[in-house]
DNA sequence: ATGTCACCTGGTAGGTGA
């Protein structure tokens, strides 16, 4: 089973993208963030003849999250049970026996402002209700836009960044929380390449220079720990000619279909 | 380099968010 997050910075801009990406990387499960559509703007109709089932929870201007599968997702939940929030930021669904909770974490803008406060507290909404979807689905992935460099060794310029929005010490405990739920991130459980990212901003030839942060993961539970067999970041469509600022995050999990 | 991209309002640009 092959799961996936890519963070599209606008459906309606990267869909050809997307339906491109699948063609060539068919993976079970796709989950999108800041799809930027109101559910009445989402193109269910090219995603399903592009052989997938899909859930959406959207709205206007920002945000939006989708869930894409090649089997039905079943149990859908949308945002976090309990945390009254305006904002599209999750879309949670069961497939094949794996609950996937699909996430666009809040940016923070900046350490001291109201939306570094609303990133702290999304995470601590996240984390408690996380704690009972692990105990309720044994099986479960967390994967998505966390806006969070875990550590020094997912930033191009650790002295730089440091205290930074996406690499506080504040936003790496909230990270540390959720691994402490008893969750991996995946791309860790594998030697990997130096000066693997997931995001380039757009500015700056920062793509061109190698100079991102790796802020998108894929965490999974202790029960999918062992089936895990490969974890990459698909650098291809961050070379398009119009691409997203973020790049795919892939996970190989050997379960049973 | 405060350097780009996407979206909005409300227009033939400016503001917001990332």
């Amino acid at each position: 089973m092959k799961l996936a997050t890519w963070n599209v910075n606008s459906l309606a801009v990267r869909l050809p993208q997307v339906l491109d990406w699948l063609v060539a990387n068919p993976v079970d499960v796709l989950v999108l963030q800041e799809t930027k559509l109101i559910d009445d703007k989402f193109p269910r109709a090219e995603i399903e003849a592009a052989g997938y089932r899909v859930q959406w929870h959207g709205q206007k201007t920002y945000n939006g999250v989708a869930l894409l599968s090649r089997s039905e997702a079943t149990d859908i939940v949308k945002n976090i049970p309990g945390h009254d929030d305006p904002q599209a930021r999750v879309i949670t669904g069961t497939v094949e026996g794996v609950r996937v909770v699909g996430g666009y974490m809040p940016n923070g803008q900046a350490p001291g402002t109201d939306k570094f406060e609303y990133k702290m507290q999304w995470f601590r909404a996240l984390r408690d209700w996380l704690r009972e979807e692990i105990a309720l689905h044994p099986r479960l992935v967390l994967m998505g836009d966390f806006n969070v460099a875990p550590e020094d060794r997912d930033v191009h310029d650790p002295e730089a960044w440091r205290g930074q929005i996406l690499c506080t010490d504040e936003e790496r405990g909230q990270f540390r929380n959720l691994i402490g739920l008893g969750l991996h991130d995946a791309f860790r459980l594998f030697e990997q390449p130096q000066k693997s990212w997931s995001w380039w901003d757009y500015r700056n030839l920062a793509f061109r220079r190698n100079q991102g942060l790796r802020i998108d993961h894929i965490l999974v539970s202790n029960a999918l720990r062992d089936a895990v067999s490969a974890c990459t970041i698909d650098k291809l469509p961050r070379k398009n000619e119009r691409p997203s600022d973020h790049a795919p995050v892939v996970a190989t999990l050997e379960i049973d279909r």
